[in-house]
DNA sequence: ATCTTACTTTAGAAAGC
DNA sequence: GCTTTAAAAAGTAAGAT
């Protein structure tokens, strides 16, 4: 019987490319909820609210999507940028190819854990654990090529990811590292 | 070929002073810190290897000296904390942590996370505690840490945390907020760790 | 004393300083 | 390296009540 670590997909970041030379002062201009600073950062902030998500949209027609909870959130969110900015009569690619770029997740490993002998039995050499600047150990995996971030709690945060595959993956590994160690 | 002999030159004239700067920032902080001279005479090993291995690109030589003592003062378990650490220095705590992260791994210092009992001579000292007391509190941070109940905690605050108890223990009571100053921690701080403590490690505590 | 807000760590993209 | 976005984990901190 499969353990379950509630792993669940907190964060998904995606990037693309909408179209050319965009004008970011007319849409800031048109779009009440549009934050648009470029002395302080060259990309104007456009959230959605279901789902709910925030793009960064730049000059060059490149996106940033990030602050959905799935993947297909992510598109979403994107199509409907993509429609506000169409209707604003600025020419746009109506279907981009959205790529994930990182997948932020949680998971619960459902025991307290003793991250001092963690740190020995996963070797020093692999860890990063400073409980007087963080309380989380620090965990960089190769294998699913992501970074794990483990409470005392038995609860963590897998990032890095470019499939939500990934996490799944780094969560069953990092049990059965534990339970060989009999850490868990 | 002269040139290349004086830009030789040019180039240890450079490392030469910027290692003689390095070595007077160190002593500076030491000092500062009221550190032995084995502890600087370790942090200038550390130091020395971090320039042979190229570590100090893109970094400050103020921020490497901070960290190679901080690492320093971990390895002869007579630790100080960042902020201690970064009061003397031109370079902030953030900035040292990343920077001691950094060299911690890329020189192989496989330290262990400094264990709050290695504070405790430090700290009762400064409240003219008794050898007493102190010898309370490392007894139960040493049943604290038997009974994992210190993963992910602040070693400070746990050290303040025992530190409060013991001083109850024995007699020489001293406030939540005189611990609380010199651990460098806040008496809300103290307040949850020691109500944890006490709690599992079945002690009585009478105010 | 307790609540709220906020900052620490991780990853990644974007354009520009 | 920094700037901005979002989100989780748990500890600590600061200001308000």
């Amino acid at each position: 019987m499969k353990k379950d670590y509630k792993i669940k997909i907190e964060n998904v970041v995606a990037s693309t490319q909408i179209g050319e030379n965009i004008d970011l002062n007319k849409i800031a201009k048109e779009v009440k909820d549009a934050e648009y600073k470029p002395k302080q950062f060259p990309g104007l902030v456009l959230r959605t609210k279901e789902p709910k998500a925030a793009a960064l949209i730049f000059r060059s027609g490149k996106v940033v999507c990030t602050g959905s909870k799935s993947v297909e959130d992510a598109n979403r969110a994107v199509r409907q940028v993509v429609k506000i900015i169409s209707e604003l009569g600025i020419p746009v690619i109506l279907e981009p190819e959205v790529k994930v770029q990182n997948i932020v997740a949680s998971a619960d490993l459902g025991v307290d854990l003793n991250l001092n002998a963690i740190a020995i039995g996963l070797g020093l050499e692999n860890i990063e654990y400073e409980p007087e600047q963080f309380p989380g150990l620090v965990y960089r995996l190769d294998k699913p090529r992501v970074v794990v971030l483990i409470f005392g709690s038995g609860k963590m945060v897998v990032t890095g990811g470019k499939n939500p595959e990934d996490a799944v993956k780094a969560v069953e590994r990092i049990a059965e590292e534990l339970s060989a160690l009999g850490l868990m | 070929r002269l040139r290349k002999w004086q830009r030789r030159i040019r180039i240890s004239n450079a490392t030469e002073r910027n290692l003689a700067f390095a070595l007077s920032e160190l002593d500076r902080m030491a000092s500062a810190l009221g550190l032995p001279k084995s502890v600087r005479e370790t942090a200038a090993v550390i130091y020395r290897k971090a320039v042979d291995k190229n570590l100090i690109r893109g970094r400050s030589i103020e921020g490497v000296v901070a960290a190679a003592l901080y690492a320093a003062c971990r390895q002869a378990g007579v630790p100080r904390t960042l902020d201690e650490i970064a009061t003397y220095s031109r370079v902030d705590r953030k900035e040292i942590g990343r920077t001691y992260r950094f060299i911690a791994r890329e020189l192989g210092l496989k330290l262990m996370p400094t264990s709050p009992a290695d504070y405790v001579p430090r700290f009762c000292a400064a409240l003219g505690l008794s050898g007493d007391v102190q010898k309370k509190a490392i007894e139960i941070i040493k049943k604290a840490e038997e009974k994992e109940l210190t993963s992910g905690r602040g070693p400070t605050g746990v050290a303040a945390a025992a530190i409060y108890i013991a001083s109850i223990l024995g007699g020489e009571r001293r406030t939540q907020r005189e611990v609380a100053e010199v651990a460098g921690v806040t008496e809300v701080t103290i307040r949850n760790r020691y109500k944890e403590l006490a709690e599992r490690l079945g002690i009585e505590i009478i105010l």
